[in-house]
DNA sequence: TGTTCAGATGTAAGCGCTTACAGTTTCGGA
DNA sequence: TCCGAAACTGTAAGCGCTTACATCTGAACA
């Protein structure tokens, strides 16, 4: 066999001995066309391995079936999770999913946008409010649908699926409190250009308010994604001389490495120290003492997200904020505050 | 301001008064363009939010900068680290990368190959050596460079760049085996279109012949991939009265769910019974006891594959096959055989 | 001052596809 | 047998961009 360049309709046409018209037709609405020279082009179509091009066809049909999602970073599980179970709901509905990471950085973001935007997505997932006015006033020009997860803000420009970061904090905060803590640690992600971050420290600084504790026990880390980056800054918080008795951690990862750390250290996690994480994920529970956390829905989140984008991308209407639940789990790495100072 | 629809290269011509042909070589070779001429298009540009239209930018020029990864699923961390890795190289060369994932299923894999492929992907990742005739033709007939990862094989036909996962697993078989366990427990992936999971149970029962150990004393499971799979593997095989020494499993995660799972069912490990994994994810070291298993240099990989897989798209020279190497990680998880029964 | 030539810019031909519109065939009914 | 509608199929005009080629400008040089 000659090595032959990628086929084309025309390639189609000739072989079947049809116009291009009826081609395109025969892929596009088969009903339109007669069985048998539907069968005969289809025999075509395998023979040559043809695969119809996609920009040509953007450009000609002016629709992609595509959805763009730029999460800032594969590694971190709970966008793993969620963005599996949004594509999977998208694949039943038709579209394809691409995906696009963009390190946390605003910048890169921006790129990305762009990059989905001109390969033609329909529609775009983003996580977070926190966003440049740059990218913001791009996608009004372009008036690309965007929606917006693991967030929930009323009063956003965009619309959003998620839950309340701040309220969700506040829970677990109060259920920590109402033990008896006083002095508090705080291991968080960088709260700069990540508005859940944010919203999680705030809550805990709201709730040692309500209940009366002074914001000079505060004391606070903030420190890059991952286990050792926990433990870190977990050492780091303890040789500061702060002698926290519960240590809240922005995330489960965060709370797995500052238990691992404390153990190493010989600070018996709960009944010297109490540690909490954020977002449940499966790590939470085979760490030894099971984490207490948050217990975020981030597959339901992406089933969610991915209906309400294609309704937002199919000119249906669409609730502009959809609120999740996220719950409580009280685990093993959380004890009442010891007398002991 | 009005609304307007999106923006295109004439409308960025007029507004800067000059012709099409000047906007495009602005975008692509300013160098061509002097620069009284650069600025006004570029202000253009930027009073009307112009993004190319990437379809019409790839039909005209025939590349697109482009590499699609098909990978199993997001959810596993291993695929998630490399893929990370894979996409921070592939921007630095000024590329983008498209993700799709096949849920393991040869049908969807061929699917996305395609949507990626008609999307313009001047490469392709793939995952292991498994895929169907129909997909392998495709790839030919197309002429797409394609570069298959997590897999080490010189005798295939695509290129690949993965350590040896049957020598890995033999490795980790060998100092297991050395340690006078007998009676063996496996719990896989499905073997099916899984080509990795196939090695390692193929390197168990290798070393066993090896030792001299009847197959009779190998009890194999097949399970899905999951933290609660693994337990309800490790459940079924105790229950079927095996009474294994060591249980082998072919993943970090499946490996956790036994021990977990063990540890429920009052079996002491390691010192009732051993349990080994694959992979190093982090998980591995946050279980107790931690996991013997076998380490596995995945953003490495992801980052060689990068720059391979670029090669062979700008048409350089590139190795057929890439070795890296996997390491037996000796931890907690694994001790000699108990002499009780 | 007249040439020459390099650099800057414009012109226009597609790239592969969809689809409005036009043309052809088929078939039932009068 | 003839006519019109229905069912197919073909023709051709773009979609937004790149790029080979043509054109134009002005500075350098003789």
């Amino acid at each position: 066999m000659t090595i032959r360049s990628v086929p084309t309709l025309d390639d189609v046409a000739k072989q079947a001995a049809v116009s291009t018209a009826t081609v395109s037709r025969c892929l596009n609405s088969p009903e339109q066309v007669s069985e048998a020279t539907r069968n005969r082009v289809n025999e075509a179509v395998n023979a040559l391995g043809y695969t119809p091009n996609f920009g040509a066809r953007v450009m000609a049909a002016k629709r992609t079936n595509t959805i763009g999602a730029i999460i800032p970073t594969m590694e971190n599980a709970i966008f793993a999770r969620g963005l599996q179970a949004f594509q999977d709901e998208l694949r039943t509905k038709g579209y394809t999913l691409l995906v696009a990471s963009s390190s946390y950085k605003s910048d890169v973001e921006e790129e990305q946008v762009r990059a989905l935007i001109s390969r033609g997505a329909d529609g775009l997932l983003l996580i977070g409010h926190d966003r440049s006015a740059t990218i913001m006033n791009y996608l009004a020009a372009r008036n690309v649908p965007a929606l917006v997860a693991w967030a929930h803000n009323p009063g956003a420009v965009l619309p959003s699926i998620g839950f309340d970061n701040f309220e969700a904090m506040c829970a677990l905060a109060r259920q920590v409190m109402s033990l008896g803590h006083q002095r508090i640690g705080l291991i968080s992600a960088a709260t700069e250009t990540n508005d859940r971050a944010r919203a999680r420290v705030l809550a805990v600084r709201h709730v040692m308010q309500e209940a009366g504790i002074s914001p000079d026990n505060l004391h606070i880390i903030e420190t890059e994604y991952g286990i050792e980056t926990g433990a870190t800054a977990f050492q780091a918080l303890i040789d500061a001389g702060h002698d926290p008795s519960v240590v809240f951690c922005g995330n489960d990862v965060l709370a797995v490495g500052a238990i691992k750390q404390a153990q190493k250290m010989g600070i018996n996690v709960p009944s010297d120290i109490s540690i909490t994480g954020f977002d449940d994920i499966e790590i939470a529970r085979v760490v030894v003492p099971e984490l207490c956390t948050v217990h975020v829905p981030h597959r339901k989140m992406g089933a969610r997200a991915a209906s309400i984008l294609v309704d937002m991308v199919e000119g249906r209407s669409f609730p502009h904020t959809t609120q999740l639940d996220a719950t409580v789990e009280i685990r093993g790495s959380l004890s009442a505050a010891s007398a002991a100072r």
